[in-house]
DNA sequence: CGAAGACTTGACTTGAGTCAAAATTAGTGG
DNA sequence: CCACTAATTTTGACTCAAGTCAAGTCTTCG
C-alpha cells in the first residue's frame, strides 16, 4: 500500500502528513474515499481540560484522534464522576449512531483532533465496507477494554487497581522491541491524580498513598509527580492482580 | 416483513417456531441467508449453572440466545469473580473475530441456544451487509452498557447499586405499554444473590442487607427470595443514583 | 520570587467485608 | 404428602480498607 502513495496524488496533501493517517480509520479507505472525507473534515487543537462534548448534549459529529489523549466521563447528579475510557490516537470519538452524547470528552493533554460531521461519516460506512468492519473492531475491542476495567472496579483493592492502570499505560508505551522481555519503561503520566482516582473508582488521597507505597517498594520511580519509571514490567504484573 | 412469510417457504420451519427469530440477527437476514445459516445451526438446552464457554479456551462457534439469560464473567488468579454481562434472548454470544474466549459464559436460568460454527458465522458476516450493521450495532449497545456498570462499580454505594441492578432487571420486564408511567413491576430474579453480588463488586452478605433494607422501606416486596415486586419505578430509580 | 495549584502525609471515621449463627427455602426419598 | 437434609439467604457482632478532614510540601508559572 505504502508504493502505491506516490501513485496516488489525489491523497489530500495534509492527510500525508497526519500521523493519524496510517493506522486509523483514514487507512482502510481508498484513494477517493480519502479525498471526499477530507474536503468535509476540520483539524482543532485543544489544550488540556478543554470539553470536547458534553453529556446528553445532541451529537454534533465525529472526531478521530490525531494526537493527545481524549478522556471520556460520566457524572452523577451529586458531582460523583467517574471515568469510562482513554481514547488515544488515532482511536474516533463519538457513539455512533447515537443522536445524544452518553458521555462527556475532555481533553486529557494537548489534543489534535480531526473532525467530521455527522452524516459525512455516517454515509461513508454506509459506502465502504472495510469501514465498517474497522468500527466494529473498534467497537469490540473498546467492549474488552471497559470489561476488563469492570473486573478492576468491581474486584481489586486500591493498590491493585493503581497498578492496573499504570501497567495499561506502561504497556502502551513499550518500545515494539521484545514485548515479552521484563523491561524497564518510562512515561509521562496524560492523567493527574484526579483523573487517577476518578478512572480507578478511587479518591485522589488514596491514589497518592498507593504510588507512594510503589515508589517506597521499588517497583517505580516518579519524578516531578507525573514522569513514571517502571523497574519491573513483570513485579508491576504482579501486583496488578 | 409480515406479510412476506407466507410466500417465502424456503424458511426453515424450526426457524419459524424461533422466538429468535423476529428480533435477533435472524431478523436482518434474507431467506436463502437464513436457510443457509441454519442448515449449520444446532439448538442446545442447559440447565441453570451449566458453563457455556470456558475463559481462555480457543473460541470454537457462536451462540444465539434464544430463550433464558447467560452470564459473563472473568475471575483473577486468587478466585475473585465478576460478572461483565447478561446476555438475554436474542443476543449472540461470543467474541467477534477473537481466537479464543476473553470470558467465561455461564447459564443463569435454564437456557436455550442456538449454536453457530465460527466460519459459517463470519462468511455470513462477509456476505450480508445488514447482518453486519447489527452486529455494530450490539457491539455498541454493549459498549454503552458496561459504561454504565463502570459508573456504578466505581462510584456508586452498596445500595445504589443493588437498586440500579434491580432497576435494570425491573425495566426489562416493563410491559410495553406506558413505559414512562409508575407503575408497578414484578419478576423473578435470574440471579442469585452470590451472581448479584459478582456482578454488582460486593459480598454476598452486604447485597441481602441492602435488598432486606429495600423492602423495610416499601420500595420492593420479595417472595421466596427471588420473586420481586417494584412498588414504584420512579422511588426505586431515586435510590440507584 | 511569590502565589496558586497539585500532590503528599497524617489522624480519625465509616461503609463494606469477615466470621459466625440462625432462618428460610428447595430437594429427596420414604 | 411429608419429613429430613442440603443449600441458600438473612442477620448480628466485629474488623479493616478506603474515605474524610486537615495540614504540610512540591511544582509550576506569572
Amino acid at each position: 500500500m505504502d508504493d502505491l502513495r506516490s501513485a496516488t496524488p489525489s491523497i489530500p496533501t495534509h492527510c500525508i502528513a497526519c500521523k493519524a493517517r496510517h493506522d486509523g480509520i483514514c487507512a482502510v479507505l481508498a484513494p477517493e474515499e480519502l479525498a471526499l472525507l477530507s474536503s468535509h473534515t476540520r483539524h482543532t487543537r485543544h489544550a488540556a481540560g478543554d470539553i470536547i462534548a458534553v453529556e446528553s448534549d445532541t451529537l454534533d459529529g465525529y472526531a478521530n484522534v490525531v494526537d493527545g489523549v481524549v478522556k471520556l466521563s460520566r457524572v452523577l447528579q451529586d458531582g460523583r464522576q467517574q471515568l469510562v475510557g482513554l481514547q488515544f490516537a488515532p482511536d474516533l470519538v463519538g457513539r455512533l449512531f447515537g443522536d445524544e452524547n452518553l458521555l462527556t470528552a475532555e481533553a486529557a493533554s494537548p489534543v489534535e483532533l480531526c473532525r467530521v460531521p455527522r452524516p459525512v461519516l455516517e454515509a461513508l460506512i454506509a459506502r465502504s465496507e472495510t469501514l465498517e468492519r474497522r468500527l466494529l473492531e473498534q467497537a469490540l475491542s473498546d467492549l474488552d477494554q471497559a470489561r476488563e476495567w469492570l473486573v478492576t472496579l468491581g474486584r481489586k483493592t486500591a493498590s491493585e487497581r493503581v497498578a492496573s492502570l499504570l501497567l495499561m499505560i506502561a504497556e502502551r508505551n513499550l518500545p515494539p522491541e521484545r514485548p515479552d522481555k521484563d523491561v524497564t519503561v518510562a512515561f509521562e503520566l496524560p492523567l493527574g491524580r484526579g483523573d487517577m482516582a476518578d478512572f480507578l473508582g478511587l479518591t485522589i488521597e488514596t491514589v497518592s498513598r498507593q504510588i507512594s507505597h510503589l515508589r517506597r517498594e521499588g517497583v517505580i520511580e516518579v519524578a516531578h509527580h507525573r514522569d513514571i519509571t517502571v523497574r519491573s514490567l513483570e513485579r508491576l504484573r504482579r501486583r496488578a492482580g
